[in-house]
DNA sequence: TTGTATGCGTTATCAG
DNA sequence: CTGATAACGCATACAA
């Protein structure tokens, strides 16, 4: 049994409350007697004393703790911001704890109707629910929220890159490298960020073939099969895993087709394949989150603005020396 | 102010001690007056009744919840464990909190004296700590615990991958390839995988380099720089971080040395480097710690035998590729 | 079948 | 400066 504060009363000669006071250590602490307060050290360090935190929180209705709802922690993206914000919120000594829906709209709802039961003072959640309204019926009115990645229409507090401004720079790479017909690889379209990141770029190339599939690497391969004989100036990829996916499956090909992709790819420049990836500035998101959420922990009633962030075009060398060749080629167009 | 058991008493007029036992649902919920039964769901429901399970957990010492800290969920290894072990946590009932160390010996420490006081019913660990005292003397005795990954000397109740086969098939996969003499990239030699797959692969090889550091990317790319002129027949790394740390490095070589690799490379058929990886089977690695935290969990006392499993060499095209080249060249030995 | 009473370990409000 | 005492929300032994 793990000593509690009756525990070191008894052992002390003192009560409950003159225990619990010393521990606390805030300014009733101080003007205690050193006598007292010495001993009830002690005996808390002689017994091992360690708090029961489910029964402080119980009592005082706070936690210290804040939960992080990913979509899916198998995907590193999410592994590494999870990471910064970990990191973020302990120097402000909150702890997280990490809970994974794996993209499924099921396991989400369980994880929002459990979570404010166990005692959290707050939520950032990657959502594969959509709409405010499901969210919102499953969570307490006043939990501090912070929505990631994903924005959802009516919810303030979001932190997530510009879409339109990431397919723009993503759609703008591609055209100097003179792609005009593509064929794409989708998430699921009610996922937002695959959804938009579709629309924005069908709506500057003409996409001959479309494949939609839960983001994974496995809908990249099958999508790769399916392009097989379709003749496209690059594949597009609405993230990272797809991209994997696809590129995953180009090793057989002769003439690898020029691939664009949301995220990042790791080790890309070393592929021998022409790649240009649309990067999201992970640390930033992830300390915007914190940023976001800390006020709210702290009780002051802010209006918070969606945080939204750029990204950057980042083309690999086999995609670099594509467009220097197609430069030298427009400018001997005798030739 | 979220409704409780007292609330819905009210409401329907009734007790608490009523409530809870319809909310509860087992055996005593049967012989209840029908009557009572539905107007108390009734109320529950109307009143969106959601348990507090703090109090709960607080009255009756089990949570349902699981804790899994590990030592870098940036690590996509780490998250694609800690997503399979959510999965199957989630088919036996359990929640899963995951917490992350961050490599960082004093933020495992605060974790372990943490959780406890939080009310897990168990605890999977990565461990940084590397003495069985240093963990014990911060978890209360007969807490369900499994050691996953990083055996430690005296805890029996682990999960991890054969470092001798795994060293051993690598090893013979590089002697095949023509490999005598090796740079070495290692993790930090206090971690025990880190420094027994360094001891291993020192055993069979000449080392004629070695560097160690954190096991992140970076530490990868020092290494290479380190070892520019020097005369390897290739270079191993201890884990898949460190691996991609060097390969990344490696696009301006012109002839890029071997890769030997502890754990998976992505995309590494693409990479024109011959590449060598050992690998996990990381489902089984997931399952395995699930199946030994279950009996702990029920109460059973079993004597838990450390679960040791095998690994498999995966060469890259490239590596296949050599080892023909070499089989042909002896197979004409005059020429 | 239902209600009453007690306690889980803390913190907080009172008196003294 | 310190000690009773009452919650926090729930589960359960016991009484009716």
């Amino acid at each position: 049994m793990r000593p509690t504060l009756l525990d070191i009363a008894r052992a002390t000669h003192t009560s409950v409350s003159t225990v619990s006071r010393v521990l606390a250590g805030g300014v009733s602490a101080a003007r205690m007697s050193h006598d007292t307060r010495v001993r009830v050290l002690e005996a808390a360090n002689r017994l091992g004393y360690r708090p029961n935190l489910v029964a402080r929180s119980l009592r005082t209705r706070r936690s210290q703790t804040v939960a992080l709802l990913v979509s899916d922690i198998a995907n590193p993206w999410f592994g590494q911001i999870a990471s910064l914000i970990e990191q973020s919120l302990h120097h402000h000594r909150y702890s997280l704890v990490l809970c994974n829906s794996g993209e499924d709209e099921e396991l989400e709802r369980e994880y929002l109707r459990l979570l404010p039961g166990k005692g959290i003072d707050g939520l950032i959640v990657v959502p594969v629910l959509h709409s405010r309204k499901a969210l919102m019926e499953l969570l307490p009115a006043g939990l501090p929220l912070v929505v990631l990645d994903r924005p959802i229409p009516g919810i303030a507090c979001s932190v997530s890159s510009d879409q339109e401004q990431a397919a723009a720079i993503l759609c703008a790479a591609l055209e100097r490298a003179g792609v005009k017909r593509v064929a794409m690889v989708c998430g699921p379209q009610r996922i937002v960020t695959h959804r938009r990141r579709c629309e924005l770029v069908a709506s500057r190339f003409e996409v001959i073939a479309c494949h939609e599939g839960p983001a994974q690497r496995d809908t990249g391969r099958r999508a790769y099969i399916k392009f097989l004989h379709i003749e496209a100036d690059a594949i597009v990829c609405t993230n990272n895993f797809l991209g994997q996916g696809v590129i995953d499956s180009l090793a057989d090909a002769e003439c690898p087709p020029t691939i664009g992709c949301f995220d990042e790819i790791a080790l890309m420049d070393l592929l021998p394949v022409p790649i240009v990836c649309s990067v999201q500035d992970v640390p930033l998101l992830a300390e915007g989150c914190v940023q976001q959420l800390l006020p709210q922990l702290r009780g002051e009633l802010t209006k918070p603005q969606p945080l939204v962030l750029p990204t950057r075009a980042v083309p690999n060398r086999r995609f670099q020396a594509l467009l220097m060749q197609r430069r030298e080629s427009s400018a001997a167009p005798g030739q």
